[in-house]
DNA sequence: TGACTTTTATAAAATCTTTATACCTGCCTG
DNA sequence: CAGGCAGGTATAAAGATTTTATAAAAGTCA
């Protein structure tokens, strides 16, 4: 179960057909959609670990879904496209498409890009490494956290939180920054919210809740892991 | 002078000219090897932001010239060739390249994936906005301060203040504009406010704070970072 | 029901503002 | 020259205010 997910937004049958059976034979799962509309709700839905794009598709223009991808899709997406006209190239990489590929592909240069498109996110989102801190252990992929080798038991929102305070370790997040990205856009204000959410953290992961050594707070400005 | 430095390795000249024409005109900086070897030793002595790496050297297989700058330069690398052969490509991605451009290559495509690779590797490195003055280290980004390697609380004012000073280390900055820019228009006469921030600041980060050697006070005008 | 999230309430802590007082330097004057 | 005054500066510490911590109640969802 834990193969990487590609979702595939492409109008051709016949194209989503015969990339499902080269992806799954190559271990990835994989999920369709039909248009740009389908492909953007699936993406938000499942959170794919690669997108494969065809830019030339019937309900909007390509390069607008590309767009709405692009603005809160940190992943990498592949663009496809019959024409291989020089603009439409510079345009999606330019955009900030992580590889664009013309029609008709060969099989193997395809799966290949995917490689390489995974293994670069990978090794800057490095989230299959397991993260230490003195007393503590937090692996990003299996969502577990561990004190002192005893697994914690964290609820969805708390791992959240935990995960995006790991990830920018060191760094102070403000509490707007960090209501946006756990919560989503409108709860910037919300700070109550992710005050009850670090108590929280702090009850099962301080050794001294009182006297907090990893989750910092930065008064007036938002909290710090370290 | 702080545009990018590109690495072109090719034993063609009349490649290595066009790319060089194509590349400045782009505003980018070049430097030129026409084998592997001179290749590796520019990259170690220049640190290019990116290579141009041409796999059909006469010296090493380019192959082995990959391999060789994968296991230490971290930058991106765009492998050229003339054979568009798929196997190529895959080999070339899989081993590590950013990306893979066959020969005869249309420049906008060229310089289309060149701003994408530079582009994806900004977004990862981020690396300094660390300031240092001898004992003192300061991040504006992370928020933080070090003095002897120890991470030295400030509060928010604070923080700010010492930021503003370090922003226009070593100019003079008059009370006027320092009150203004912390606390805002209208506070232009609470000179106190500011003497008892800075005396905060010289007992935190000073080694000595009844003879500053970093904040030094310009008597009837204002305070200089040093 | 039970696990989780959102609100509410209140105590505690941290920070900011203000006041008070001492300091230092140069200059004027007896 | 000593003393005192003036302008600017440094620092501690007392309020005032803001921000944070925490428990617990209320709501939600499966």
């Amino acid at each position: 179960m834990n193969s990487e997910l590609v979702l595939i937004i492409d109008d051709e049958p016949q194209i989503r057909k015969l990339l499902k059976i080269v992806l799954e034979s190559n271990g990835y799962r994989v999920i369709q959609a039909k248009d740009g509309k389908e492909g953007i709700l699936l993406a938000g839905s499942h959170q794919p670990d690669l997108i494969l794009l065809d830019i030339g598709l019937p309900d909007m223009s390509g390069h607008q879904v590309l767009k709405n991808l692009l603005a809160w899709y940190t992943k990498p997406i592949i663009v496809l496209s019959v024409q291989n006209g020089e603009e439409d190239i510079v345009n999606a990489l330019d955009s900030g498409a992580s590889d664009y590929l013309a029609k008709p592909f060969r099989t193997g240069e395809l799966l290949a890009r995917i490689r390489s498109a995974l293994k670069r996110y990978r090794s800057v989102d490095q989230s299959d490494s397991v993260v230490v801190f003195s007393d503590l252990e937090i692996d990003l992929i299996s969502r577990t956290a561990k004190k002192n080798d005893t697994i914690v038991k964290l609820t969805q929102t708390e791992f959240n939180l935990l995960s995006l305070l790991v990830k920018h370790e060191g760094k102070v997040l403000t509490h707007q920054f960090i209501l946006k990205e756990i919560w989503g856009m409108g709860y910037q204000t919300e700070t109550q919210y992710l005050r009850v959410y670090v108590a929280q953290l702090r009850k099962k992961l301080e050794t001294d809740p009182n006297h907090p050594i990893h989750i910092i707070t930065e008064s007036g400005v938002g909290y710090r892991f370290c």
